[in-house]
DNA sequence: ACGGGTCGGTCCGGATGCTGGACGCACCGT
DNA sequence: ACGGTGCGTCCAGCATCCGGACCGACCCGT
């Protein structure tokens, strides 16, 4: 076979397809921390309007958010994360981190978490089987393919 | 003060900033899977050539990247991740596990990595202090103030 | 010498997506 | 009645992305 070799089938590509578009991870992120409504989400995210009225839908359409009703009368809705959702905070939380070793300045990090365990939170990755810290030259593809 | 409110100083945003755009991770991707050259990138992530010239260029900008010439009479190039990018394997393994997790068909994950303990590699994030697999519930925010 | 293939791009016109500002509607408080 | 808040939608302009064509420099086989 003289491999065609086409666009990879990978969780990342896909999981990016549904959290990749612009403000997205934001969005999730102010969910996160308790900013649940629109007007909040515009104000602390610097989203256009528009835009985050379409990024909710598709995270709703997703199964990342929750769209539920607090008000009646004038109806009223909040976004709340789905189990899915909450299983964005991996992710977050290393984007995160990237940010605060490459990208903060002399104040340093902007926003900073305490575990429950009582300190600084600095989230690291590590494999489930042994516990260890992941390092790329650590890790192989396996089944290089069946292609 | 009735709080102004701006849009948040955040680490997750700065780094947004620099792998949020689209592709930007894929290119990232194929660069640990060994994928280091234009051709290749082009073909496994499906971006258009253009596309893909310009995120290289702003991630080389950014200090993810490094271009370096592996054939000098017609001149070619590869591109390498430096230490900062290499630092951005957390943020790619979360996505792989989303992925992995909410988003494989009946076939499993497409892409199964291997960790060098011998087990299949499902990437944890835990405290670095105390170890425990970190859950947003037991996450606070600090100084929810100061401003 | 010629045709075909590879590699790493650039250029182009059209499609898609993002942007901010204005607007709408339902309600609340005074 | 009036202003303010909350949650959107609509629109027109602009930026970005898209795929396909094209390019120069090289290599290979004949």
């Amino acid at each position: 076979m003289a491999a065609p070799e086409g666009p990879r089938a990978c969780s990342i590509a896909r999981t990016l397809d549904v959290v990749g578009e612009k403000w997205a991870l934001l969005v999730v992120r102010e969910v996160f921390l308790g900013n649940r409504r629109f007007d909040g989400m515009v104000r602390r995210t610097g989203a256009p309007r528009d835009t985050l009225a379409a990024r909710l839908r598709t995270l709703v359409d997703a199964g990342v958010l929750q769209r539920s009703r607090y008000s009646d009368h004038p109806q009223r809705f909040e976004y709340e994360l789905t189990a899915a959702g909450r299983e964005l905070y991996p992710v977050v939380l290393t984007l995160l981190r990237w940010g605060d070793e490459h990208l903060a300045g002399p104040d340093g990090p902007p926003l900073v978490l305490d575990h429950h365990c009582g300190h600084q939170l600095v989230p690291e990755v590590t494999c489930r089987a042994c516990g260890e810290v992941v390092d790329p030259a650590e890790t192989v593809r396996r089944s290089p393919t069946g292609g």
